[in-house]
DNA sequence: TCCTTCGTCTATCGCCTGATCATTAGCAAC
DNA sequence: GTTGCTAATGATCAGGCGATAGACGAAGGA
């Protein structure tokens, strides 16, 4: 077992651990033994402790590969890109980060870290509700003549119809890394559909919500909360 | 801390077992320890093993107590009742159903088991495609004229629509009960939106995944699949 | 009041986990 | 070769885990 004790330059010796501490850990979940992670790499579990401090530091290594440079700085200027035709822009918004997060390590992590109670998700949703969101929905205002965001702030229903986007898309990736359900082949194609019907079916619905009513009707909100 | 040794009835105790097993491990997932949950509800941890052979046993039970008696038969009535206008059958059940599921419990508690990698979820979803979303796709289907599902099996991208709408109600409790975040009070209201927003937009899109290519003509189907 | 019953507790076992430390052995430089 | 550096190992610790066994003591009948 111990025949074949290779040495290896540390940091390709920490490149190994790290991509295999990602898969293992995706596969496992955090609560999985480090003992185990070394039998996968072939090595014993005190080298681990050379490379990282604690098991607690190689997860957060994890996390890092994970999610860092997944986030594309062009998606803010793919949106905001006036020349090209908004439903291109939209699709092709929607493909990217489709792209991106629609991995068997970032649906995983993703999932495992919610439910370990961290607030690194609600951070990570806070970003793109401000940045993608109120982008996107500025500029299907824009597109249809509504109202800007500075006159009538986004209200809740209309995050909420990007909400209703976000999830078909990233339920997908939950749907085959979670469930292990099969999913279609095509998944770009499914992205522009669902962006597609996305764009033709919200307007209509922004258009009630971002109409303010006259000073002397106050019936539909009344009724609303009714 | 001994000092209050109270004597309950079996069934009596067993059932606070239960029912506070099931709020612990949703928080906390399975991986919590026995000796945490009995310091909960304020006994000893050997007691939990006189009512439970084993941790798993009581896992187990956590399980059936989340996911029975919450699928509701009347559910595929609803969605058969003709005599309704179909919109009013589809937002009834939508409505119903989230109801069923957008809880603290069972969204937990689905998410823990689905990243056990148990079958289980695959499962339960498997059965809803075939008695549910089969249902809303032949009376959608039927209300607009369209080919029966006898004539035109359902296609995969059809399927893809209704889990497009699942995914956003779904996720409307992940928001909740995994990222922590704020949704809308009027759950119901939201989940009937999206719903209309569902039989609005969905119909166009079937007639063309329904339309059979005439015999001379190929080309369509070819297309699709390359 | 004593006795029996059985729900509950104290004590503990065996195993596994993350982490530590002294020792071993591969590789480069000379 | 020989030597020096250090990557990698083997042995082990302290604490926590699920689970077990036997002692304790409250409740009910005699």
């Amino acid at each position: 077992m111990s025949g074949t004790r290779k040495r290896l330059p540390p940091d390709q010796r920490k490149r190994l651990i790290v991509r295999e501490a990602v898969l293992f850990f995706c596969e496992a979940g955090f609560g999985a033994t480090t003992r185990e992670l070394a039998k996968r790499l072939g090595i014993t579990q005190p080298l681990l402790y050379r490379y990282f401090p604690s098991k607690d530091a190689l997860i957060e290594r994890v996390y890092q590969e994970v999610y860092l440079n997944r986030w594309n700085p062009h998606w803010e200027e793919i949106l905001d890109d006036r020349a090209r035709p908004l439903r291109e822009r939209i699709i092709a918004f929607y493909q990217d980060y489709a792209k991106a997060i629609l991995t068997y390590e970032w649906i995983r992590v993703w999932m495992f870290s919610g439910l370990r109670g961290m607030d690194l998700n609600a951070r990570y949703l806070t970003i793109l509700r401000d940045r993608i969101y109120t982008r996107v929905i500025r500029e299907v205002r824009r597109e249809h003549g509504l109202p800007s965001i500075d006159d009538v702030p986004i209200g809740e229903r209309e995050f909420e119809l990007v909400w209703a986007l976000h999830a078909s898309i990233f339920y997908i990736g939950i749907r085959k890394w979670i469930y292990g359900l099969a999913i279609p082949d095509d998944v770009e194609a499914v992205v522009a559909a669902l962006a597609t019907a996305f764009l033709d079916g919200v307007p209509s619905v922004m258009r009630t919500l971002t109409a303010r009513p006259s000073p002397h009707d106050t019936s539909r909100r009344s009724r609303r909360r009714a």
